[in-house]
DNA sequence: CTTGCAACATACCGAGTGGTCGGTTATCAT
DNA sequence: ATGATAACCGACCACTCGGTATGTTGCAAG
């Protein structure tokens, strides 16, 4: 990896943990430019402008991301058990940083939805990929499950549960209240079977 | 209502609406003096700073509003359709605006929750008694449900949903997802009775 | 040897922020 | 009439922000 190549992938991953850490709006050029000891003129070789930097992150960083964090879960053989193991381990080993930092994806969604289209258009994208991600795993199993279930609909219900915990545990400051939402999502997830 | 307090009330009503637009960091106190026609000096007579503002408007509009809108739902002879009926009447009369800002308490939630430690511990008191609420409804009609339920935890469970639906109708900024998380949320409430 | 460009560094700009402070006005008791 | 006080005004401050313009450095091709 050439040398340029190293400090924008530098820049953008000091970018990602502080809009993980503090959103995109409350982010500071100026403490990106200090933690990565570059100057505001490598910042700007690199990129356009904030915007354009947040995009990158985004793209770059969180999407991968989030996939990979899903995807092996759905892929298992059963997808129900994947899910639900899922859930249960991120809980165990959630230190509590992460707990109060929340989901990049979900805070970006709150923070940035209605504030700048091309982050509302990306966040969306990224929950219909997700969505589709589950449809399919329960579609590939929809002989275990009840007949009378809306696959999409019982899809958005869990990430929307999820992200709501995620919020949950934000102002408790630690795992309960996480927990607790977390073990009722895999006694619905589980219900879904016959 | 003397005159200082009216004024004082027009700056309460001004900021909420600002707050719950744009988040409480994004909330400029200019916008909040041209849209109310006073002066900073004004709005620094009856508010210390821009927190304490913040502060108020929380504890005097938001858990009004937030205590308001859920206890009629939790009152009725039975909780389970008055929650239902809560949420599905909530779908169908939201308008668009309402869909993209979301839920005030979620938002400030998301937002202030590691950002600064009054608005942390408010949101949870808030979110404590919310729960409460919930299971006391609950519990008030236990005998037609099913006696594996874990009240708190079902209560948290529901709560979360329900941010985590708005959270989604943001980045769609439409009510079909919204209605979908609602509709499946519905069906797990319905469940809960033996 | 020099020319040129990629990859930065640095100084600076204007706008906007929350907050302060001396001054003003209207009302009211004395 | 007069002094006091509540309620408010508006100029100003220090500071931070994202962004720009110009300058510098090292390396590589000709």
């Amino acid at each position: 990896m050439s040398d340029a190549e190293q400090t924008r992938q530098k820049i953008l991953a000091v970018a990602a943990d502080e809009i993980h850490q503090h959103g995109f709006q409350a982010t500071s050029l100026s403490t990106i430019l200090n933690r990565c000891g570059i100057s505001k003129g490598a910042l700007y070789y690199h990129f356009t402008n904030k915007l354009e930097l947040g995009y990158a992150v985004f793209e770059e960083s969180f999407v991968p991301m989030f996939l990979d964090t899903w995807q092996p879960a759905l892929s298992q053989d059963d997808p129900i058990e994947g899910l639900c193991q899922f859930f249960t381990s991120m809980c165990n080993q959630m230190n509590c940083s992460e707990v109060v930092c929340g989901c990049p994806l979900n805070n970006l969604c709150e923070e940035m939805a209605n504030v700048d289209e091309g982050f509302r258009l990306r966040i969306l994208s990224m929950q219909e990929k997700l969505n589709v991600l589950i449809v399919t795993a329960l579609a590939r199993v929809e002989g275990d499950l009840r007949s009378e279930l809306k696959f999409t609909q019982v899809a958005y219900f869990i990430v929307a549960t999820f992200h709501g915990s995620t919020s949950l545990s934000k102002s408790s400051r630690n795992k309960e209240l996480f927990q607790q939402v977390i073990a009722e999502l895999c006694l619905y997830i589980r219900a879904l079977k016959k």
